[in-house]
RNA sequence: GGGGGUGUAGCUCAGUUGGUUAGAGCGCCAGCCUGUCACGUUGGAGGCCGCGGGUUCGAGUCCCGUCACCCUCGCCA
């Protein structure tokens, strides 16, 4: 053994210390003299001939320390331990017939050690980084560093490379300019809660990190660069899940000259490309797009998941002429008899299924589940079957297409409430009954948002995307009219009923800003004082112009079929937005409040 | 803020109706082993049962509180 080496030897190619990586060697390398270097992944001691498996992100090597090595490196090599950095210098050799190993690229060759270089020692880890049996979460997290190490995590974070290296390549080719925006941005009302980050130099004043780039790329536009993009880190201080974090990056662009297709073109552009590149899988073109009422309306979200069916039927005019009383109030209250249609599902919903299935349509808001199994016979039955007798039974038959052995599940609430219980139960149902293929991707449009939905704090409107948002030409007069009514200029990118990206063109001329931010309750006192530059800038010259952010996080999470947004970023935080490895956030001393100005009430931990 | 789940050895987990000294696999330490690849094998060390309180003769187990992590509703223009 020798110490790991000061003076640098240059070998062939730009690596000075390995000649190879550990997932470079093969049959057709047999005799060459090469170096390694890497991780051991584990050691397998047979007293007279021992194994290394050599570990990087390349792959993994056997490595032979035998009668031929050295007695030094024999004795040097039964210290070395798992997660030790080692140099190995070697021959590659075949394996004798017999121990080839099919389940390693390398698998058929080893290498032969002369020479081994401890470059450095490791203590005993948390946890095994090669390991079958998968750390909880949040040892993971805690030592992130190993859990980095672990061949999965790292095709994780390649796969995000090569999707980030798809759209930057895809950008670039359409003419796109990358330009940099500021994080240290203005905070303003809308949307969702800043994060704040105090003034040193001007007390009592705060800078907001970006919930977007929103307002910088449409001033690019107005400065007359035509076509942005950046790949943005943003900031949203609100609750996460599994699929959202505080701090998540987007694929922000921005057009000028445009109307929606041209920008939805682009992107499908994006999706084929990155489908084909990453899957291998060609996605016809144009993507479905579905309006924002159809999707509502069939199945109650705006990101509905598209690869299996379940769609609502409307059953309010049938259940008009019911005498079933949990209908007709729903009716005489203006809302909804809606229901969906499982096939076959009667015998393998049993009663306490169906409670279950219950529960989460009150979760949802709604009052109750009205559930219906078709017998052989063709009639139906559940509790509340008998209400449902004669032509009514019949002509929900007929609506739902129901055949025996069908199972229906119908919520009469309003179109809001019964939208979100079926919605949910649709999604249940989906996964539950596996209606679905896991690794299958489907891509689809929304369009025609409406441009407002009422705001339940304020009574008032509320912006359904921002309150850049462009109506439908056609839609102008109903700024004035019927808001409500008013159709957006907007379209998002569903992926697998999730939303992996949101675009609109934006209102180009500053007197209807001005109506929309006056329609959002925002006064022209406060829009002049927060958006003043963008009035100013919309009557110095903006052209027509739209875009589109997609989230790079839930892309990648997709593509790498996983279920959690953490597993493609290479340091999340925890739900409570903490960071388990530097224990972010954290105390600060009490110099630095004082030099920020800022007092804090509660006290700093010890 | 609400609902749900989890917390026992470094890691993954078991632990019965409340009852003697809390177990297993992996890892770790020390042997044996010349073709393994989740090597095998013998032995050993290792525990604030998340934390605090309570009930009890007795608590890993029951009760209350609390903390952390995960899922979820609200929230996320």
């Amino acid at each position: 053994m020798k110490n790991a080496p000061s003076d640098l030897r240059v070998r062939k190619g730009c690596c000075v210390l390995r000649s190879h990586t550990c997932g470079e060697l093969r049959l057709t390398h047999l005799g060459e003299k090469v170096s390694l270097c890497g991780w051991v992944d584990r050691v397998r001691d047979h007293k007279g001939v021992m194994f290394v498996d050599l570990r990087d992100r390349w792959g993994r090597t056997q490595v032979v320390i035998g009668p031929e090595s050295s007695a030094a490196t024999l004795a040097a090599v039964r210290l070395v331990r798992p997660e030790w950095v080692l140099l190995v210098e070697g021959l590659v050799g075949a394996r004798p017939d017999g121990t080839t190993n099919p389940k390693l690229l390398t698998g058929a060759i080893e290498v032969g050690c002369r020479e081994l270089t401890v470059l450095n020692e490791a203590q005993t880890p948390a946890f095994q980084p090669s390991a079958t049996d998968l750390p909880g979460e949040e040892v993971r997290l805690k030592h992130r560093w190993l859990d980095l190490r672990r061949p999965a995590m790292q095709e994780n974070l390649l796969l995000r490379s090569r999707i980030v290296k798809i759209m930057r390549d895809h950008c670039d080719e359409l003419g796109f300019i990358d330009v940099e925006t500021p994080v240290l941005g203005r905070s303003t009302p809308e949307g969702a809660r800043d994060y704040l980050v105090p003034s040193r130099l001007d007390h009592g004043a705060f800078f907001a990190l970006p919930q977007s780039p929103q307002l910088y790329k449409q001033l690019l536009m107005m400065a007359g660069f035509d076509r942005y993009v950046q790949v943005a880190r943003c900031f949203r201080d609100e609750d996460l899940r599994a699929d959202r974090q505080p701090e998540f990056t987007q694929l922000d662009l921005e057009m000028s000259f445009v109307e929606a297709a041209d920008v939805m073109a682009v992107i499908e552009g994006l999706v084929k490309r990155t489908a084909r590149e990453i899957l291998g899988v060609d996605v016809p073109m144009p993507l479905a797009k579905l309006s924002w009422d159809d999707c509502m309306e069939r199945f109650g979200h705006d990101a509905p998941d598209l690869r299996y069916g379940l769609e609502i039927s409307d059953l309010t005019a049938i259940a008009t002429a019911s005498d079933f009383r949990v209908f007709r109030a729903a009716v005489e209250a203006g809302g909804r008899v809606r229901g969906i249609l499982v096939p076959q599902a009667a015998a393998k919903f049993s009663r306490k299924d169906l409670d279950a299935l219950t529960a989460l349509a009150v979760d949802a808001g709604a009052k109750g589940l009205v559930w219906l199994k078709m017998e052989p016979s063709g009639e139906w039955s559940g509790p509340v079957a008998k209400n449902l007798t004669g032509p009514v039974g019949e002509n929900i038959r007929a609506k739902l297409a129901a055949a025996p052995g069908d199972l229906a599940l119908i919520v009469a609430d309003t179109f809001d409430i019964s939208s979100k219980a079926l919605h949910t139960l649709r999604k249940r149902l989906g996964s539950v009954l596996q209606l679905y293929d896991p690794n299958a991707m489907h891509f689809s449009w929304v369009v025609d948002f409406p441009m407002f939905a009422h705001n339940a704090e304020s009574g008032g409107w509320a912006a359904m995307h921002h309150p850049f948002t462009a109506p439908r030409a056609a839609d102008l007069a109903l700024l004035d009219s019927d808001p409500a009514a008013c159709r957006a200029q907007a379209y998002d990118l569903v992926i697998n009923g999730s939303e992996a990206g949101g675009g609109t063109i934006r209102i180009h001329d500053g007197r209807t800003q001005e109506k929309v931010f006056q329609l959002l309750g925002i006064s022209p006192e406060t829009a002049r004082e927060q958006f003043g530059f963008l009035l100013d800038a919309l009557r110095s010259g903006a052209p027509p112009h739209g875009g589109i952010a997609l989230g790079i996080d839930r892309w990648v999470m997709l593509f790498a079929k996983l279920d959690s947004i953490r597993d493609v970023i290479a340091f999340p935080k925890t739900q409570k937005a903490s960071d388990m490895m530097t224990g972010a956030p954290s105390p600060v001393a009490p110099k630095q409040l004082l030099e920020l100005g800022v007092r804090t009430i509660v006290p700093p931990q010890p």
